[in-house]
DNA sequence: TACTCAATGTAACTTTTGTTACTGCTAATC
DNA sequence: GATTAGCAGTAACAAAAGTTACATTGAGTA
């Protein structure tokens, strides 16, 4: 695991950090589709990213969904973080958008180190900052964009995410995670299509240029 | 301004650090109306909030407004930690919902402490959940919730955080804050006051069982 | 091959929200 | 008291999004 912690994280943690992350950290390996974390669990240690991408969802009462954002390489999960200081339950679920590479560190640490490392601060915070940055575009996303310009903007972001211009959802799956109805999102598709800026086929789309 | 501090975060912050503040903050008082962050600018203090509340609003490209959320006795702003770190641009807009009262603390103190006073790292991390908590909050109500929803919601919280249950704002206030049109507001007030939830008056409405 | 089931396409309709336009009311000012 | 400007009420309409219902397609399987 050493090397694997190098190489992503060597030039932004010191060398004692990465120790101390190799001593009590575990690698874990999720597959695509695989659930990390349900709405009210209790998180009791803290991902860092070393590939692949998680999707973060959020939940209403009734069941319905929300994609709030992804997490990539080098991220962290800035709930997580909340979640292990204020011993408080999830407010997201966590699923794995491709097969990942996680490195689980146990929250003890965490405070630990926040006092300990400079560097270890920083990233904390940097996250902060990159979670509520990204909670900000969903806002705007969802507050002043119609569902057309959302969808386009949801299928730019999961090409980005994928490295893949061949998304592979139904329709229905992207009704989900947009909280509309299939129907919507198949509407919306057609007409993006006849506008040849993407090609549909069952269970995938083909984005040509959006 | 000792006292002030002693009487607001004493439990909270340990004395020494309660010194330090008293010795490099400044204490600021704001108008209700008045402006304290415009989106662009940078940030170069930290405002811890002593009394009164400040609504913290998102705009888009167009101009059009969002209220995120407030922030009351105790909160900092999350968003200013972040641009201090970062060293970049307010992402938002603050403005006096009361008369307010703040302590001003200059960044570069910020970092230090953090290092140095575990209270201090205790109350930013609490502060970053609050307002991720929040932003959440803002999320369900955007895409979960209807207009009439919304609204009701924003009168309650409106009449928690002045402490008031006359709501002293215009319908078009409302809109705005609300990202929808006045005469929509209008609408579903007057259903609200047909039902004998509220009471409208000119610039002003009552709230009577929400 | 025929069957089945999930995915997609589409029409028709409803609900919600947003827009335009005009009205009357009230408070402040001349 | 007359004038004016901002505020609120409401009707009529338009657009966006959501719903229901059903047809079609295609991939996998009996």
């Amino acid at each position: 695991m050493l090397n694997v912690l190098k190489e992503n994280f060597s030039p932004l943690f010191e060398d004692a950090l990465i120790e101390e992350i190799n001593e009590v950290g575990t690698l874990k390996e999720v597959k695509e589709g695989e659930k990390l974390i349900e709405i009210g669990d209790y998180v009791r240690s803290m991902p860092l990213l070393v590939s692949g991408a998680i999707k973060i969802l959020r939940e209403d009462d009734d069941g319905d969904e929300l994609l709030l954002y992804f997490l990539e390489r080098g991220d962290t999960c800035a709930m997580t973080l909340t979640c292990c200081l204020g011993q408080t339950k999830s407010e997201i679920r966590a699923i794995a958008e491709l097969d990942t590479v996680l490195i689980m560190v146990p929250i003890q640490k965490m405070e630990e180190w926040t006092g300990k490392y400079k560097s270890w601060r920083n990233f904390v915070f940097q996250s902060y900052h990159a979670r509520l940055k990204e909670m900000l575009e969903t806002i705007d996303s969802i507050a002043f964009l119609k569902m057309d310009e959302r969808l386009v903007k949801y299928l730019q972001n999961k090409k980005k995410v994928t490295k893949d211009s061949m998304i592979n959802s139904t329709h229905q799956e992207i009704a989900y995670e947009l909280h509309t109805s299939r129907v919507v999102v198949s509407r919306l598709l057609k007409k993006l299509e006849s506008l040849g800026k993407i090609e549909l086929y069952r269970n995938s789309i083909k984005i040509i240029s959006l």
